[in-house]
DNA sequence: ATAGGGTCTCTAGCAACTAGAGCTTCAAGA
DNA sequence: TCTTGAAGCTCTAGTTGCTAGAGACCCTAT
């Protein structure tokens, strides 16, 4: 049986962050020792490096949730494992093009910076009128918290 | 003199978010009505289109707030500016890339899935067990959060 | 005069943690 | 065996950049 810092050192999840994947529901309540102090096995060291490995590949926890009730029913089929992920892999590409934009959109902006003083900067200027800017804002109605 | 509602119809930025970017000083206090209302000016209006724009690029509100200062004064140099937006790209390419792996990985495990049951499915195999996977964690340790 | 929209303040919530206070427990050395 | 310092415990609050809701107020048009 594992310290809740041993598992820590094993998985590369931090000690906090473990203890919050348990009240969130996530693993399942530890075992405690005497003292209080939380105990964890095989079991819960594989089920942890698989949250942390999902968190890798940047599925979000709710996704994970239903992965892990998945995966505990070896007989279902697939798809649904399929689905998920390919809902990962749109949303990773979708984040690509966007960043991609920006890249291009931040490129051009440095390119065209002389180096003078502030009041001809093109990084000022291209952030404050819209019309040097190549970027389509026009259409884009997301959040804007949904981009980083 | 322009109402938050019509503020937030000429700049695109949402009501509360307007009223947020006041509360953190984002925006200076706006003038009140007789009937304590916010008021805003020209002056007001392409302040927030800036701010809007930057963050449309990816800026943090933190550099939204430094590159806001440095246009405050336009006999500076650029340089600081051209530091920000340098770091900006810098960001960008960096969460690219590792999104691209990301993409890699996952298009990798979907390939594999058989399409069978969860048993034998690529997907769930591949986040369980390390061994079966491109990505390299061992040499990682930013947090989990910083890369979606 | 009144109905409806817009606006006000304030609090709480989202994801996914992270940091800190103030306490207890455990393991190793003297 | 005692002691000390690390590691563990619970709980609260903070992070980023907003968003949603409650309950009250204002403003304009009919």
């Amino acid at each position: 049986m594992l310290s809740i810092g041993k598992l820590s050192a094993a998985t590369g999840v931090k000690v906090p962050t473990i203890r919050y994947y348990e009240d969130i529901g996530l693993l399942p309540e530890a075992e405690r020792s005497a003292g209080n102090q939380r105990l964890y096995d095989l079991a819960a060291q594989e089920r942890l490096a698989f949250i942390r490995h999902a968190r890798e590949l940047g599925f979000p926890l709710d996704s994970i949730r239903e992965l892990l009730s998945l995966s505990d029913q070896p007989d279902m089929s697939c798809a649904a494992a399929d689905v998920i992920a390919t809902r990962q892999l749109a949303a990773v590409n979708d984040r690509i093009i966007r960043l991609q934009a920006l890249q291009r959109e931040l490129e051009r902006m440095l390119a065209q910076c002389a180096h003078g003083t502030i009041s001809d900067c093109m990084v000022i200027e291209v952030l404050s009128d819209h019309a040097n800017c190549l970027h389509d804002h026009h259409g884009d109605r997301r959040p804007l918290s949904s981009q980083s």
